[in-house]
DNA sequence: TAGTGGTCTAGACCACTGG
DNA sequence: CAGTGGTCTAGACCACTAT
């Protein structure tokens, strides 16, 4: 009754976000239920699940099914550095690994193809490399902290580059990873490029990073680019935007 | 049918959303009104609703109050760079002008605040001011290209400097902007530091942004530091991530 | 005015969780 | 088992957009 007008499934929003960002609903703690909302506020459950559903966008809520409707809890970030390609990093962790020591989480991963493959348009045209071919090889990787699900990570490879290096093969690619491999091969790290984007996942990213409703993802589409400015390697990664952060150091001119 | 136990109203978002993504349905176009759609599908019209909303969630549709549902059409994307700090630029249009006369938009800059003001903790954690006074300045601008609002930005600049400075008026701050005042000031931009998110917006920027459902932003923590390596200023950028992007461009080592 | 989505009701039954 | 959310029905009326 307070605002004129306002729908009753905005109000009750309107009145949960207050008591979840006044702390009285703490993070981790259960809503009330959906009956019983409805049942004090004199609305069908319908709107009561309405009000929820509207949190629940706006990434305050998530829902159980079978357990009841929590307060989101915040959990703690993977920050990827820019500087995560440095070679003063060479021969330690991967940066994913050093991230998740940093965060004390169990890091994980998982290979998900390594094939020669046609590559996404964006990709063709950062490699200069035909899409309507397999012009490339596809790396692609699952990155998991305590088990849960946080990026995929698709990295595609000049073919006339990786061809007949240990690149190719399933298994490890050896010391210093793809690029010990790609410096072999006469390609050399100068200078990188990356765009970021934001957006909601697709269902498929959806079902493999298990991201719930109300989360987006970023993008980012990173470059790597030879002593010659010849573009090498290229990578997608798509990360959970609730667990993943980017961070850049630049110096100015 | 075609999935046994599949819902209803998934099962329908997945025809609609594999015309939308096989062309049939293009960018801009309008799906069946939702009385139709029950109908096709012999269900109720609550059902086909709830269909739509899960394209809506995914970013896919737009639901437009009177007129119809609509296939999201792509808008073309401001790119702002990681150089956009550069003084090659001095003297020249501010970077969001440059974008938007590159993009074929036409800029537009709102004041919403000049004043001092607490800073939030993270802000202050950056400055290393107190987070519990009016330990800053706070310049707060509001971007929109063609009209459409894109970005919040807002600036906090330790109080000790920006104390007497043009800086706290409101009016124009003079050549090459803030950072020129900032450089008479005795502090030059060595290096900057920028962390990006991405969330979906709270109640506030979904207003001031105009933000459709199933459209995330981009959050970037801006700090930039001195020939001495501390930090006088900081900013928090708000952008659209459906008509925002960021680049990066690194020398590796 | 007709057609669209926005919201709501008062139920119903199913699916999942936990003791 | 009881309690939770997940989904659905068959309406109803309101608010907005167009003509």
């Amino acid at each position: 009754m307070s605002t004129q007008g306002e729908p009753a499934s905005r109000k009750v929003a309107r009145e949960l976000r207050l008591k979840i960002e006044n702390g009285s609903l703490p993070p981790g703690s259960q809503l009330p239920s959906e009956r019983t909302i409805a049942s004090q506020y004199e609305i069908a459950r319908t709107t009561a699940t309405e009000a929820i559903r509207l949190l629940e966008q706006e990434g305050l809520v998530v829902r159980m099914h079978g357990k009841g409707n929590f307060v989101r809890s915040e959990k703690p970030l993977i920050r990827l550095g820019g500087d995560r390609y440095s070679k003063k990093f060479r021969g330690g962790p991967t940066p994913f690994r050093r991230e998740c020591e940093k965060a004390g989480l169990t890091p994980r991963i998982e290979v998900l193809a390594v094939d020669r493959a046609q590559p996404p348009e964006d990709i063709a045209a950062l490699l200069r490399v035909d899409s309507g071919s397999k012009s490339t090889l596809r790396r692609s990787n699952h990155y998991f902290a305590n088990d849960e699900p946080l990026q995929v990570v698709t990295t595609y490879i000049p073919w006339v580059i990786a061809e007949g290096t240990a690149l190719t093969q399933r298994k490890q690619v050896g010391k210093d990873g793809i690029y010990g491999r790609l410096e072999e091969r006469g390609h050399l790290m100068m200078t990188i490029s990356e765009e970021v984007t934001s957006r909601m996942p697709d269902v498929i990213e959806k079902e493999l990073l298990q991201i719930p409703a109300g989360t987006p993802v970023l993008e980012v589409l990173h470059t790597s680019f030879d002593q010659d400015k010849v573009p090498f390697e290229a990578t997608r990664f798509v990360l959970r935007g609730d667990r993943n952060g980017l961070l850049y150091q630049l110096s100015v001119d």
